[in-house]
DNA sequence: TTACATACCTTGTTAATCTAGGTATAATAT
DNA sequence: ATATTATACCTAGATTAACAAGGTATGTAA
């Protein structure tokens, strides 16, 4: 990870749902995707993520299949309408969220 | 917390970082004040701030200096030189985050 | 005199991430 | 041939940050 890991806690999942709405991916395949979309600064661990790809098709978020693709299973995940609603409240929440961040500093001085 | 919690991680001692640049002030105060600045979106728990300021002066980046006022005491804390560059550096490891997390939602579509 | 605001504190719980393992196959390098 | 690396999935335990819920004590308002 290029930024310390506690910014991280809470944006994870977002993250997660957003790559997927984009494009349906395996595993394996969202931690590279993820890294790329992010210019190298987020390198999701595979401990980090499974579970939270477990719990968001536990809560009907996304949904999986699975593939046989030269030998190797893999389980692509796509995000379902009540995912795609769920990522919308999330990302109202981050902008909300990142914007108090940044007035807050903006009157420390290290501002925009 | 007008935000999910799991947003708060690791930003809080950020936050009481910049707010304690621009003014000096005692927990109490940074609690509220950290509420006006961010327009209600933030309301630090006691239980969260007081071992943030502890850890904060065990590592040098603030100090404190008790005040007494009308039977009251305060403990009036302020910015280290080493704060500073703390701060300054944990306000550029923000920027890249947030500028990572909003690369990844314009991929995503529900973007700026 | 009761309640609320001020002002500090700590203990225990919860939740998210990471570390560090494990299993197994395919491709590449030696 | 064989060792290593990349692919692809998984879980258990440790770490950490924030919170909930308590405690102590004084001043002020109902």
């Amino acid at each position: 990870m290029a930024v310390d890991k506690g910014y991280m806690s809470g944006s994870s999942q977002l993250l997660v749902l957003s790559v997927l709405k984009e494009k349906p991916c395996y595993g394996y395949e969202l931690i590279k995707t993820l890294k790329t979309q992010s210019n190298n600064v987020f390198d999701l661990q595979e401990g980090t993520l499974y579970p939270i790809l477990h719990k968001l098709e536990n809560e009907g978020l996304v949904i999986s299949s699975k593939q046989e693709v030269s030998g190797r299973t893999r389980k692509v995940y796509s995000v379902t309408d009540e995912g795609i609603k769920v990522l919308e409240k999330e990302t109202k929440e981050w902008k909300e969220f990142s914007s108090a961040v940044n007035q807050v500093l903006a009157f420390g001085a290290y501002s925009v």
